[in-house]
DNA sequence: TCGATGTGCAACTGATCGCTTGCACGTTAG
DNA sequence: CTAACGTGCAAGCGATCAGTTGCACATCGA
């Protein structure tokens, strides 16, 4: 058990991948699916997908939803408004310093 | 020879570490500033803090500039846009999928 | 000039990562 | 029942990573 572990942390560690970026998008676009199923049509190993498929889950951005034998993963986007909301945010922040910066040196309104 | 490395994996990977994110918040609100001086506030040594800038100057978050024997960081977060950029596609292609889902099920609520 | 300061380079270590392989277990279909 | 299928668990391995340490080099101030 690690120290308040920021979600942040995992959310842009899991998108870090183009493998799990990937994933996502197909989940997002074509519905839940099976890791088996997606392994199919990528380089590696099912096993590899289910890793990225954890990833995922742990991110919050996917959960596994058991159906008899099959595990299907349905892709939960949400938590990537919290990632837009800290983007934004040191977004604005800049922003907010060229203004500073702007208004001290008097620069007048083009 | 690699397929053109996707620059969202750099810069998903930077914005990963809560080091790297606090060091570009600090770049980004309180101006440029050198290792050294950046590494003082840290639990770290400044090599690592080197280490971390050059991840973020990798991503194209930050540019060194040297002056004299030092060398300032400043932030660079234009490359953010092109992250929010995926975020809100991957939304976007969320949000069209489940108004194709609402289609489909034959709701009347626009 | 000389000492203090800031930086760069390289080697090293322990940890983690990405991925594979092998096998056991539950589930479905004939 | 039995055989095929989908999944889970765990060990293993090479590669990469985060961080440190030690030292050389350039630059500034007195």
């Amino acid at each position: 058990m690690t120290v308040a572990d920021d979600p942040l942390n995992t959310l842009f560690d899991a998108l870090a991948d183009p493998t799990r970026r990937g994933l996502l998008q197909r989940l997002v676009q074509d519905g839940p699916d099976t890791a088996s199923h997606l392994a199919v049509d990528l380089p590696v190993t099912r096993q590899a997908v289910v890793k990225h498929l954890q990833s995922l889950v742990e991110a919050g951005l996917a959960t596994p939803e058991r159906n008899g034998r099959e595990v299907r993963y349905r892709a939960t986007p949400e938590p990537l408004a919290q990632a837009v909301g800290w983007l934004l945010a040191a977004g604005a922040r800049w922003d907010e310093r060229l203004a500073r910066l702007e208004r001290l040196a008097g620069s007048r309104r083009p």
